[in-house]
DNA sequence: GGATGTTTGTCGTAGGCTACAACAAATACC
DNA sequence: GGTATTTGTTGTAGCCTACGACAAACATCC
């Protein structure tokens, strides 16, 4: 525990501010970025000079633009030549991409996987094969800064372990040491819940860019979420928080696969819309494609069923939304598309369950990213070493033609 | 917005440090905050150097103790001659107190107020005749630096407003500001919510000091409680959050204050407890202090009034902890009383319908603060900003003398 | 097209902080 | 009383940003 501070600090974190807003609003002039930090053209011009010395920033001369004056050199976050892998494990797919900084997409691959228990060492290797090919689609001399690992389970972010993953069937599943071996030797890797990353996600650049205060939740297989808190993502010592699925809603609800009784996912997740929908509760996605069909081609028994998906839905979010108090709150995976046909519902529920002051300054609205969020998330949690401290990570980095 | 940092916020962060060691953890040797602070023996000093000049710290012999090597003095924080205002405006109770530097309580005055709608110049008249009471117990040439105010109420911390606070008949009620005119002209004021502030008590003096995850629960005439995520307390921008009063527990429940049906307030509140127990609903402090001796008594009807009212009390516990996931619940208010005999029930809930992993990691203790939770609370969050800049706003102190 | 005004990068100097090393002071132990 | 140990103190060096002076690169106006 050392919590002094010495004179050092200060170049970290300015270094730090002039990266990520690069990272997370794009170029920015120089003068831009004398405004946005309150220093002086002296020392932004020291830092922009670091970053391109490091390799994370390019200047280029502005197109001018009408405005007298010197014209300010545009920084711009070096994002073929910086990159994070952000990988997925879900129950339906498995998916690798690589993010440049700043957030450009440099590739993707994703194969769609059967909904069952699978062995780790099956996945890991899946997901090997998925990262050459997306290793081999970066250009030369790009670095790899990080890997980013969004699962469908509860993560213990200390050791990058998998505690539980009903849905694949795994229990203290140490993820991040087995990818270690089919990663670039060395790669810094980190393991984080896919409610969690579809938060970070949506809060960088989804719908609740730069909130505060915001609440994701998202329906997969099951029911997940995450939490962003006085700008920060909610993640308790444990590594867990946000297990919102098994809050109980309904005391003479069903049994829950967690051995509880009337959790939320019982009421709103993927097999109960299913059921209440008339249809075969383990249909998997194609079922629920007919559902979303059904519903936009207006069909009456299934926007009946639908209705009250959407009071269940609205009950659980009025719990959260007292708690939490949100300004937004983002409904990702199988919830975002329902979006439409259920927020009459839930709008309903939260007006007569929310406290007035609370209702008013919080909205629902659909996921931005939709199914990429939790890769755009993992890329987030992948790059953050770099971000907190560009030059003194940025060494650390691997070559992407190394491999 | 000027995020970025100059070479003073090093000496502004490591004089915060060492100070808020001080407040928190009390008198350390100069050697000891060596160690803890990571920075050089010659910057201590200087650091110190500063608290002494500043009047918030004094340097005494070490009492030698048998170690070889010279001695390093002892640094206390000044409490006689550094104090804050702390203020209580509960439903039954109002408060005021005076605290030292380092937490120790240099003067308190209670009353007892009947418990109604009462308007909100009467309540500040009689704080401002509590006030120069504590005032005049305060040593000479004390500074006071700042008043804390708990309110049991909806609080917007941005304009110090009570938004709402039901059971005080108060809507939109700028307390901050009434409070200034029987306040010490100019002293920074900050309001906030009682069960906010109970969980900051707990977490700095308390059940859960030092603790990153905790969430504390309180029950007055209507249920608070307060969380701390992160080592921060969760506010959210509107300033509320922690609303737990009002998530909806029973469908079939009865209908709440705030509009709702089957808020947790309505089966785990007060008048819920007295209805179990058999008594009057409206019978106040007294009733429940009936139902404490009953239970202490071993009273059978009391005990199984009890169990109900656990298990309730532990069905809200279960959505909080699969939401938050705390290290420790910490019971404050009547639930702190009421402890030892709803604990049994409220584990048996937790054990049926919390995760396991996060089960296993979460505990249920009572407040240690008791009634002073509050006003403890209250402090802190008056010495917040001393804490943060302890040379940038020592000069903007007030003599206790001075009015 | 040249003069003028405006904005901004660059460079040298100054000021704020902490680390480090050498020295002095204060204790325990023999 | 001498030695070993620990710690405060002091002067120097290194890191970082602010500030001021100057130069560069634009627009505008005549």
């Amino acid at each position: 525990m050392t919590t002094g501070l010495r004179s050092e600090a200060v170049r970290r974190s300015n270094l730090s501010v002039v990266l990520s807003r690069l990272h997370l609003s794009g170029s920015a002039s120089r003068s831009d970025l004398v405004a946005a930090t309150g220093l002086n053209r002296s020392a932004v011009g020291a830092l922009v000079g670091d970053l391109v010395r490091h390799g994370l920033a390019a200047e280029v001369r502005a197109t001018p633009d009408g405005t007298p004056g010197r014209p300010s050199p545009v920084v711009q976050p070096a994002s073929g030549r910086n990159a994070v892998l952000a990988i997925e494990v879900l129950v339906d797919t498995l998916a690798v991409a690589a993010y440049g900084l700043g957030g450009a997409t440099l590739a993707m691959r994703r194969i769609d996987r059967p909904r069952m228990v699978a062995s780790p060492a099956a996945v890991v290797a899946d997901i090997g094969a998925l990262v050459r090919d997306v290793m081999a689609a970066l250009p030369a001399h790009c670095v790899v800064h990080g890997a980013g690992v969004a699962v469908a389970g509860i993560v213990r972010r200390s050791d990058n372990t998998v505690v539980l993953a009903p849905n694949l069937g795994w229990r203290e599943t140490p993820l991040g040491a087995l990818l270690a071996a089919v990663l670039p030797t060395g790669l810094p890797i980190a393991v984080a819940n896919e409610g969690d990353l579809g938060a970070l996600a949506e809060n960088t650049r989804g719908a609740a860019a730069g909130m505060a205060n915001m609440l994701y939740v998202s329906g997969e297989v099951g029911v997940g979420g995450g939490i962003i808190s006085g700008g920060r993502a909610m993640t308790s010592a444990s590594g867990f928080a946000g297990e919102i699925g098994h809050i109980p809603v309904n005391l003479d609800g069903s049994r829950c696969n967690c051995g509880a009784t009337g959790c939320w996912e019982t009421e709103v997740g993927e097999e109960a819309l299913l059921r209440r929908a008339g249809l075969a509760p383990d249909g998997g996605r194609a079922a629920f494609d007919a559902v979303c069909a059904a519903a936009a081609a207006g069909e009456p028994r299934t926007l009946v069923a639908l209705e009250a998906h959407g009071r269940w839905l609205g009950l659980g979010l009025a719990t959260l939304i007292n708690v939490l108090d949100p300004e937004l709150v983002v409904m990702g995976g199988i919830f975002g598309r329902l979006h439409p046909y259920v927020v009459g519902a839930i709008e309903g529920e939260l007006g007569a369950r929310v406290l007035p002051v609370l209702r008013a300054a919080v909205h629902v609205v659909p996921s931005r990213l939709a199914e990429d969020a939790a890769l755009v998330g993992a890329s987030e949690l992948a790059w953050a070493g770099l971000l907190a401290d560009p030059a003194g990570v940025a060494p650390l980095g691997i070559l992407a033609g190394s491999i």
